[in-house]
DNA sequence: TGTACATCAGTGAACGCGCGTTCACTGATGTAC
DNA sequence: TGTACATCAGTGAACGCGCGTTCACTGATGTAC
């Protein structure tokens, strides 16, 4: 059995790390599809063949990166969007965090952003699967609002995917935002806001329309 | 001066044409980041040097592969979206729209759903440039509704920006539904008509909120 | 505690291969007279 | 219309280079007794 850590193991993990972290940043210029092995190596300070104690291949690690950028975000997203308050405040908390968040690991979210619809199929799914289980926690969390009384599974579900969708447009907006004009960046939000406020507004009418409990 | 076409400017333009039809075909299943010049030269039958003929490389190819797929969609986005009828008929006019798009035009959606935030940036700038420019159709075409009255410009540009997300996002998912199984399509369908529902009912809506019409 | 052996993360040389780019070229098309 | 010259899209050989993968290896860590 092996229980504790131990050096050799935590050796490796280090190693893992630093392939990881070396190609998180060599994906800040290119895409996935496009990454090398060596290259990673190189950036990561250890032979070629080392890769291969970790990863069958850069498909491979790209799955690992998924889990990594957003296996984290659950506990986040669920505190979040299970706040109370009202609308606005809401809003803003959500749009705080998602701000929080390019800040804190910009490479991840244009990680995800980019590979979301990239050229490497199981990164693609990883990346969909996760998403989807996002979805399902942020609707979870919108049916026990009191407006969701009355609304079918698959409404809360649709509205749950459009709130995802935003929050990842939004995220990539901001990331894209140049440094340069801090402008940039409040426009994004500012445009952000009214969208939800426009959605929330939408949600809020959901029912009056003729046939809205069909 | 040089005013009819003449045979070698034609043949120029054909052996051009195969260059982007073999680089689109080849985009399937990778990033433009990874697409090789060789590969594309070898894919449309002329040898490697004849690409420097017609572009500088290949992120040249992919902005010339963004005025493709994107240039031609003007005319029909502005008589789809500045079609008269309610609400409904919209939707369903909307959704028959991308669905046809995307039927005869899959390389083409799945191209610019993976390069909108590729690893490209000359060919993700192009997109941006080009969906913004649907963006302010789009929003052109809304300002003319009778409910679209009091809004601001900004207003009318989120909207149309919620829109224009949700058709290139509903057409990326179109894409992926599985030919397999022929129920996946109608429900991704059937989502995104529930999504411009909703987005409709917050439209209608918008100058009610308290302090709407600040 | 000490010793003898097993494990295994990381190494370094070697391989064949396809890459992007250069260059001088060819020969069909275009133009001037 | 015919001729002589210019243009230029596409060719094919050549280059140096970095790639992914294999293999036998080393030496520190782990385990059994």
């Amino acid at each position: 059995m092996s229980h504790i850590p131990g050096v050799r193991q935590a050796q490796k993990q280090k190693t893992r790390q630093a392939l990881l972290d070396a190609a998180l940043e060599l994906l800040e210029g290119q895409s996935l599809s496009s990454l090398g092995l060596r290259e990673v190596t190189r950036a990561a300070g250890v032979a070629p063949t080392a890769f291969y104690r970790h990863f069958r291949s850069i498909a491979d690690l790209g799955v690992a990166l998924v889990e990594e950028a957003l296996g984290s975000l659950h506990p986040t997203i669920r505190t979040t969007v299970s706040t109370t308050g009202d609308g606005e405040e809401r809003i803003a908390r959500a749009l705080e965090l998602i701000a929080g968040h390019v800040d804190a690991y910009p490479a991840h979210v244009r990680f995800i952003a980019r590979e979301r619809h990239g050229g490497v199929r199981p990164v693609r799914e990883a990346i969909h699967r996760q998403l989807g289980l996002f979805t399902a926690e942020v609707g979870e969390a919108l049916a026990k609002d009191p407006v969701s009384a009355g609304w079918s599974e698959e409404d809360v579900l649709m509205l749950a995917q459009l709130y995802v969708d935003l929050m990842l447009g939004t995220a990539s907006l901001l990331l894209e935002a140049p440094a340069s004009e801090p402008g940039a960046r409040e426009r994004v939000s500012r445009m952000a806001a009214r969208q939800m406020r426009l959605i929330g507004i939408g949600r809020t009418h959901w029912l009056d329309r003729p046939g809205g409990d069909r």
